[in-house]
DNA sequence: TCCGGTCAATGAATCGTTTCAAACGTAGCG
DNA sequence: CGCTACGTTTGAAACGATTCATTGACCGGA
């Protein structure tokens, strides 16, 4: 079917080696003879068979990423900081979504395995320790992106979530506040789990303040619109003075059930943060306070991470940024 | 390295040819052969090797889709249209981002045929006729998304951007503006060529209104916004008074802008509507006005018409559907 | 003229899976 | 008892690029 190598050799009049070395090492290759086999490949439209080299190689010049959703900007842009390192190591990068979902996580993995990818860059739905362990056994490196690893062995890269639950906390305390919500979930999820430390840590220091927690199945903007339904449906006096969203998608949801009312004021009523800063944070209807993390950076570093290049600390941390804009500005109303 | 068919074989006490049976037919071994052999493949822990499978069978089973901005959502819910309708006829989808630029295009498209894939979806950033009929001189399905196809030969997805674009226009012209500006480019894009054809023909009933173009590099939030600058830096009067931009993301970046402000009112001073009707449009500053592309669906089709699934029209048409929220709904201020 | 050295080119072996014609064993039938 | 038929299993060939030990050609020096 297609044009291989030895029609190439033929054409050109040399041996099939002698393609090849063109095709990788064309200084070892006298250049006249270069000129002739670059010809006799542009006149048949010769293309390498990728999966031949694999093959005869052993892995593949592959990373797979696996994310929890790639509806979310957040990690999109950890995408693209992955993709443009992994390029620039003359890598591509294979995005997989988890949705959040166990076995889509393990399918992916699944997948991941058979092409031999040289790496997988993995953000877990819950423990995926075992997968892990058998990836490794099997010599293919992990790491760990936007979810610090509980065994030293496994790099990891991460923004501290327990800093950033209290940054998010202690900013809506400071105004105020007192009766906080945490709107999330799942709880499998150990982003979500350390926000709400975080959160509940801040919160210790105020006596009089409380958290709620609103449970999310995931987290997007649709549940978040369910969550402000259930905000909305309550007496006012019932309802909590501040929410903390688990990420910016679920912070939109709540922030257009609550508006569409019209009768709960955001920040007055409510006060409003997000967490990952996304684009759109800065132009929703109350522009979004949120936590920043450095989403292009953190795809970037656990490129080089899983690369090994230079002397990086294999766990890496960043650190999270308080964002305020209006949705959480300003004392509550009495 | 790893354990390959004939390590399982060997461990089993059969042929190679027998394991590759338990592994794609089982039903024509021995029901106690199978169980002897998933045993061994189990307790070596093998994984075919993807690799070899698909040099044996000379393509693989999965699918190229090169989109123009992964950051985008409207992309992102095309992808996940593709991937669902892919993953029921077991393929899966590789994911491309020319990011508007056509040697990353080309980039992509390269590798994607060195991988043999089974197919192309291709959403093109010019014309990229020349590639596509490489790609189908070499036996490689391709089929345009959110784009027609000039060439009946290449099939293709889309939604009418002439008819979208005079829907937007004609809307903004409802209610009583006249200065229209158009907010988008690169003007190499079919889309935005189309979208502006088809404002043009709207405007063209009413000779008192005239369309001012503001062109953008990208269709990208920090080019909206940058747009929104330009527009806030001219006197009162020579601003449009409705801007339709090229898609949400332009029309968020630009909403931003003039907001920030304060003194320019949306849609009081100047009516907004965007394209694609993205998730993040209706929980915007002012709720954004949008042109409604049905995006899972086009990603499926895509993928239908591929792999040639049942009796469907290879140049499928959706038609655009006119969302209308605050960001362009009222009378002009005079 | 012969030899050592260098630079090029060669081509068989290899990677791991799938395929398929052939071999094998057993049961059924006449 | 012999033959056919059927259900299993076999194992070598094939896919296409890469590698590497080997061969070949040529030049300069002795």
């Amino acid at each position: 079917m297609s044009v291989s190598v030895r029609e190439v050799a033929a054409a050109a009049g040399v041996s099939v080696g002698t393609v090849s070395n063109v095709l990788n090492r064309p200084d070892r290759v006298a250049p006249d003879t270069v000129a002739r086999v670059q010809a006799a490949i542009d006149a048949l439209g010769f293309v390498r068979n990728d999966a031949a080299r694999q093959l005869r190689a052993g892995r593949s010049r592959t990373l797979g990423l696996v994310v929890l959703d790639a509806r979310n900007p957040f990690f999109m842009d950890v995408a693209r900081g992955a993709e443009e390192a992994a390029t620039e190591h003359g890598m591509s990068v294979l995005i997989a979504n988890s949705d959040e979902r166990t076995d889509r996580e393990a399918r992916h993995l699944e997948l991941f395995e058979q092409q031999r990818v040289f790496g997988v860059l993995l953000t877990p739905v819950a423990d995926a320790g075992a997968q892990i362990d058998r990836l490794r056994a099997r010599g293919v490196p992990v790491v760990l992106v936007d979810r610090a690893s509980a065994d030293p062995a496994t790099p990891s890269v991460a923004v501290d979530d327990v800093i950033g639950g209290a940054l998010a906390a202690r900013h809506l305390l400071d105004s105020g506040r007192r009766r906080l919500a945490f709107a999330g979930g799942p709880a499998s999820i150990r982003q979500v789990e350390d926000r709400v430390r975080g959160a509940r840590e801040a919160i210790a220091a105020y006596p009089d303040a409380a958290l709620e927690l609103l449970p999310t199945t995931a987290l997007t903007v649709a549940e978040g619109r369910a969550v402000g339904r259930l905000i909305v449906e309550r007496a006012p006096a019932e309802r909590p003075d501040a929410v903390f969203a688990g990420n910016d998608l679920v912070a939109l949801g709540l922030l257009q059930s609550l508006v569409m009312t019209g009768s709960i004021r955001v920040p007055e009523d409510i006060a409003l943060i997000g967490y990952d800063d996304i684009d759109f944070a800065a132009s929703a209807v109350v522009p979004l306070s949120s936590v920043r993390q450095p989403a292009e950076l953190i795809g970037r570093r656990a490129v080089e991470l899983l690369l090994g290049v230079g002397e990086l600390d294999p766990q890496a941390r960043f650190h999270p940024e308080l964002i305020a804009r209006e949705s959480s500005v300003g004392r509550p109303r009495l």
